[in-house]
DNA sequence: AAGTGGTCTAGACCACTAC
DNA sequence: TAGTGGTCTAGACCACTTA
């Protein structure tokens, strides 16, 4: 049979691309949210007016962002960060002998200020914008291993208080998401070596000037909006950092 | 219409795997090689029996897994390591003002040995097994910057020379590919902070016991096969390291 | 103009999940 | 049993490359 519509779009762009930037659109303004169902493919076919062919390669794309989740004879879900495998996709910290495990978190300071030019500029904020900026310890099997230390944007975050921060149930993305509806689908990180200084010598038991591990994290969210800053210092005495690992499938 | 042969092997796996992996096999079987072209589609699909659809599906995998090109209008090739942006999936060290720059080698030891435990486990060889290894200085902008301990199995390397090392024309991985036919499609890499021994800091000209970056990486092959195990010595002063990255899309 | 991959369709059937 | 996503087909047409 003969197409009906081919290329119905003013531009030259594929329709499926078409498709997934509305998901998208949709996904951003909270049409669907946490980790509850979209419509059915057959439906969303329907309303994009679209084959259901061209529907799921949009949904394929979203699903291979990590921002949807297909279960077959489910449903497609909105991703959610959670204390699974998925956590692991944002932290890298493993023991050298490979050995994985779930982070303890201690809140050590927590903060409203004005962002420096160098968290503006990673945030993509205005002069004289604020941030939240706090700063955790964490442990792994019982080591003190890793000082995060973390700036969002105010505006993103209105209202955040040191107690919310201090008694979050899960996982600090998964609190992103619950509490502020942002989801944290993409991060660029940098490492470099630096010397421990007083604080961070003192959190993780090191002596001052002893080498860490710092990892620079952007975080972003759909439309490639950066919502955190992060600084990590790692004591890789008995721990390493995942780089790149592509070894799978 | 009704499908012709729904499930035709034995097993339930998905057509489309099953084409995958016959199409990974030749691929390893040197069938088709280097940058040249493979079958166009349509033959593809009737040679393994498949609707082009399914075929596609195939080959979208293993393109999204940097093993095979497609170019349209032109044909689908096998991926190729040259100069080019594909380059920087596996040199991951940028100024640290974001410059990217190829860097240059200077081959500073050459030699054919047993392979230590260590580097057994990584390569997966047996006990006696021989290596070449060898030590490369790396230059960024004119900076010493990094430091490459390689190893790699004398089995599949036979007859490297120094020569050979030191007069490559193009990349390492380039080389791997044109001279022994080895394909580089994946990496496993571990990060941690370690002092600079006496040779590491001549060779980067830093005082002894200088912090640098260790990038310890384990290169693989078609079937998961280890080819590659190199443990890079990074000075982080003016550079970094690119750690997980998919701000794309 | 011929040949390649890229997009899109309409619909059948399968596998899994919920009820 | 009904509803969901997963697989597969057959073929039309588009966009690009090469000659």
């Amino acid at each position: 049979m003969i197409n009906r519509l081919p290329q119905l779009s003013p531009t030259g762009t594929p329709l499926y691309q078409q498709v997934k930037r509305a998901v998208l659109a949709a996904l951003a303004a909270g049409e669907w949210t946490q980790g509850e169902a979209l419509p059915p493919e057959k439906h969303l076919a329907e309303r994009f007016v679209v084959s259901i062919g061209t529907l799921r390669k949009a949904i394929d794309e979203l699903e291979a962002e990590n921002i949807l989740i297909r279960h077959q004879g489910r449903g497609t879900f909105v991703a959610i960060h959670s204390r699974n495998q998925h956590f692991f996709r944002f932290f890298r910290v493993v023991r050298q002998d490979g050995k994985k495990d779930y982070p303890s978190t201690e809140l050590q300071k927590f903060r409203r200020m004005r962002a420096n030019e160098e968290v503006r500029e990673k945030l993509a904020l205005d002069k004289g914008a604020y941030v939240y900026e706090f700063v955790n310890l964490l442990s792994l099997n019982g080591d003190k291993v890793i000082v995060d230390t973390i700036a969002v944007p105010e505006t993103l975050f209105q209202g955040l208080t040191r107690e919310q921060l201090a008694t979050r149930p899960s996982t600090l993305y998964s609190f992103y998401q619950d509490s502020y509806d942002i989801n944290v689908i993409a991060t660029s990180e940098r490492v470099r070596t630096v010397a421990a200084d007083d604080d961070h010598a003192t959190l993780l038991d090191v002596p001052p000037g002893n080498p860490l591990l710092s990892v620079r994290r952007v975080a972003y969210s759909y439309n490639k909006q950066p919502v955190e800053w992060r600084v990590s210092a790692i004591n890789t005495e008995h721990y390493e950092y995942i780089g790149q690992d592509n070894a799978n499938s």
